[in-house]
Formats: structure tokens, sequence, C-alpha cells
DNA sequence: CCGTTGACCAGGC
DNA sequence: GGCCTGGCCAACG
């Protein structure tokens, strides 16, 4: 069932419902692997179309400085599209709109 | 087999 | 709030 981590973080990253979010930290625990793999994973992603990197924040909700796909204020937009609450410019409000998950820890 | 490099994080000042 | 530090771990040359 896998080989590589990168493949492992794309696929929770791909299952991140519209209008939600998921933090680095979280990603990284669930994939099994640290925070900084995600970023470099992401980094490495050449396909935004089937992988939604606009939905993954930092651990404080605040959006990543590196998003490569139009920028920062291009993310927030399309987070803001779909339903993401911000409680400022940069920061997600992540009581509302940090992405639960239920019970997919058995998938991965 | 090293050393370097990150779209990170937590802690300290 | 900002800046620095150490830790983390996979990919790459």
């Amino acid at each position: 069932m896998d080989g590589k981590i990168f493949e492992k973080v794309y696929r929770v990253v791909k299952s991140i419902p519209k209008g939600k979010v998921l933090t680095y930290k979280i990603v990284a625990q669930v994939s099994g692997t640290d925070p900084r793999i995600v970023g470099f994973a992401l980094h490495a992603n050449k396909f935004p179309d089937i992988i939604p990197c606009h939905r993954v924040v930092k651990n404080n909700g605040t959006i990543a400085n590196g998003y490569a796909f139009g920028g920062i204020k291009k993310q927030r937009e399309k987070l803001i599209k779909e339903g993401v609450v911000f409680i400022n410019l940069k920061t997600v409000d992540l009581d509302y709109s940090l992405y639960k998950m239920p019970f997919w820890k058995k998938y991965f």
C-alpha cells in the first residue's frame, strides 16, 4: 500500500473537502511524517488542479508564505470563495474551518 | 554516504 | 509582535 511518503501526503490533501482546511502538522501526523516534509511535498507538487494545496495552512491558521500558484492573495481568494472563514487578512478561523477528520485514520 | 535544503513548529528572548 | 535557535526527516547532488 504505498511507496513514497509524498503519495500519502497527496492522498490526505486530496481528501480535504471544499470549504475546509488542514494544517501542515495534521497532514504530517495523518500521513506519518513531519510537517517539514509536507511542505516539501507540496512544493514539489506540480499539479494544483488535482491536489488542492491551497487548503493547507500553518498550525496557527496563517497562510504559508510560499504558495507558488498565484501568490497568497490568490490563495486567500480561493479559500474565501470556497467558504473558508478568515478572522483577519491572513489567518483562517480554525475553530470554524478546520477539517475534523472523522474516521479516516484507519485508511492511512 | 555525507551535507544541504526546506510552502514547518515550539520555545526563548 | 518580530527574530533566532534547535529539532524534525525526506529528497537531492
